[in-house]
DNA sequence: CTTGACAATGATCAATTGTTCACCTAAACA
DNA sequence: TGTTTAGGTGAACAATTGATCATTGTCAAG
């Protein structure tokens, strides 16, 4: 494949491009607009270009046919070489039925998966998601229905929990000052602060949320 | 989503064939041969039934401009580890200095990874997530630092949308009432609520909030 | 100085393609 | 019996879109 020229490499980017976007190509008229062109034949003098140099296929006569001519052909433009690690995450649907301090992969109702750079979690633990239930949270921006996505480890003063509370899962934040004894503390101002805590069973912590819209 | 008729299933499927052998999709006619229809209009009282069933959409008057509305129900009830349907959606950074209804490839800074089941947007369109900026959205719980997954499409009265305003893509509800023209409405009660809109761009309309705690 | 690539204008043409109107058949329905 | 829904014919129309003509200008290489 030879070297194309700025200007080609510009129509071709903008031809990948408008496809990822859309979903179908580019007319000839789309790529002019967008460059700003009096004509639609500078658009065709690239396109020619691009044949030329097998970059690009097209069906002569028709509309918004194009064939990229990548030598790797990626599905997605672009995607960068740094292989970011993928955690791979049940989503639970109620865990409270599960052993005290174990996940119960039963409960599985779909499965989640995000990138470690993103939203940083360690691919050794056993990540999983939980939907959350109730408003116990809100103050801490987490809404009933969002998703949390749990990495089970212990907890230390100020994270965000999931811990088992008569028999049920919810989401609480885990305080512990100095010596005394660890306590978990709703963030909703309506709920009580305090949570008695006579054996406490935290799940894991939470490491980000997800919510559909 | 409504039942399909026999009929209107084949077309669906070679539609989605079509694309599948050629990367583009085909026109009307190419439909017609297909099925030996005598009239191109055979044809269209199928899209349109597809239209209004929401399995399809179109934009009128373009060739070759097919979008495929499918709610991903992958059919296989045997589901092996792997074989999750997941959708790798680049995070954009700053995309307001890509064309300017367009997103920039080039503002990629990680990649995001999320199944279709959990977040429930489609694979077909080309989704991105977006880095929050700003606290315009706080009353729609959407916060500085969130990641927001766009799916590009139009936008709805209610929908929260991407949209560019003065070179610079914010989050905001997307309001149109009737046949009034649309504007765009801040969800923070210190933010001005309207924004006049004489050029609406749109570039997409959230699905989803991640967030990284 | 000339040649050839690259880039673009402006006008025009023709094929492709989406759209619509009028009209038809058959089955389902109430 | 009338009515609706799905499926289809046939013709004509108009918008979209790709293709081509002649022409201009720049710039680097030979």
């Amino acid at each position: 494949m030879k070297d194309l020229t700025t200007r080609q490499q510009e129509i071709l980017t903008f031809i990948e491009h408008y496809e990822w976007r859309n979903g179908f190509w580019p007319s000839i008229r789309d790529i002019q607009e967008q460059f700003g062109f009096a004509s639609t034949n500078a658009v065709m003098g690239h396109l020619r270009a691009l044949e030329k140099k097998e970059m690009i296929e097209r069906i002569p006569g028709q509309a918004r046919t194009f064939r990229i001519n990548r030598p790797d052909a990626p599905e997605k433009p672009e995607i960068p070489e740094d292989a970011t690690e993928v955690v791979d995450i049940p989503v639970m649907g109620d865990i409270a039925a599960g052993y005290p301090d174990r996940v119960e992969p039963a409960g599985e109702i779909g499965r989640l998966q995000v990138d470690i750079q993103s939203a940083g979690f360690s691919s050794r633990r056993r990540s999983f998601a939980l939907q959350v239930r109730g408003e116990s949270m809100v103050d801490a921006e987490i809404y009933d229905g969002d998703m949390v996505i749990i990495e089970p480890r212990d907890a230390y003063d100020g994270d965000i929990v999931a811990a088992l509370i008569d028999g049920e899962t919810t989401l609480k934040r885990y305080i512990q000052k100095g010596s005394e004894p660890p306590y978990l503390k709703a963030e909703n101002k309506f709920y009580p602060e305090l949570y008695p805590v006579t054996e406490l069973c935290v799940q894991g912590v939470a490491k980000a949320v997800v919510r559909s819209l």
